[in-house]
DNA sequence: CTAACTGCAAAAGCTTTGCTTTTCA
DNA sequence: TGAAAAGCAAAGCTTTTGCAGTTAG
């Protein structure tokens, strides 16, 4: 079946994607907004929202589903954990952790047939430590 | 210092409360307001909001942090793990599970202080594998 | 050429908030 | 009786969408 959409690379996708993977910090959505501006003062938000929405769907960028009310992306689309700043929301990679969780309990104790899992580790930054040194 | 904020229990609490406790499927904010509503049909969402809210900050029940755009909510207030049905978006628990994530390890390839991490199992729900066999 | 995409603005979805009145303790 | 909470409605914040005009291929 011949339903594929054709996928363009406007100037607006090439600099939302550029942008996305130079931001190094999981940028939100306003957030890449505002690094394209820089390039492409007139694009719209919702082309913004459009394309990381494409870009995210084919896979080009990784988009964290994260505790809070916003989505962040990530050019880093190697499998990998992020940790989050309890205190400042920012989110980081952790590239060496290796966490094996093991996936045949879920089908053991419950009716749910496995499909995958997420993990997310929370700590304090070290900009966030040093504001709080004893982190009380 | 007594800056400590008295709280009572009104009516509209303790309905949030008991239909919460009662829920067994972590309604969402609006699941809770339609189930409220059958005991007090004049209460506002305002409320029903503020309420979860204070129930869940004194920990008297749980704010669910999940995938997607709504909260949800948590009569269990002991330690476990949730899985989240990938078609319906059913959240269920998981009592028995007992998974051991090493705590050690983000200290050790990162920056962070350690503070805690997220699970959440990722499945296909009874009533959702039935709608599709195969699950393909 | 034309399907895909953009810009703009309006709408949608969930949650929070301001204000006045009511109520619990 | 006074601080806390309710009710109502408006505002807020993020994301989505409709539509007319533009552009990549």
């Amino acid at each position: 079946m011949e339903n594929v959409k054709h996928q363009r690379m406007t100037r607006q996708r090439r600099i939302v994607l550029e942008e996305v993977r130079r931001l190094d910090n999981h940028p939100t959505a306003d957030e890449v907004y505002r690094a394209v501006r820089a390039h492409l003062p007139k694009i719209s938000l919702g082309t913004v929202y459009r394309n990381l929405d494409v870009l995210s769907e084919s896979g080009a960028i990784g988009k964290v589903e994260t505790l809070g009310s916003q989505y962040r992306f990530d050019g880093n689309t190697e499998d990998h954990f992020h940790v989050r700043c309890v205190e400042c929301g920012r989110i980081d990679d952790l590239e060496a952790v290796d966490v094996r969780v093991p996936e045949a309990l879920v089908e053991e104790v419950s009716e749910y047939q496995f499909v995958g899992y997420r993990l997310e580790f929370v700590g304090v930054c070290p900009a966030c430590r040093e504001r709080r040194p004893q982190h009380e």
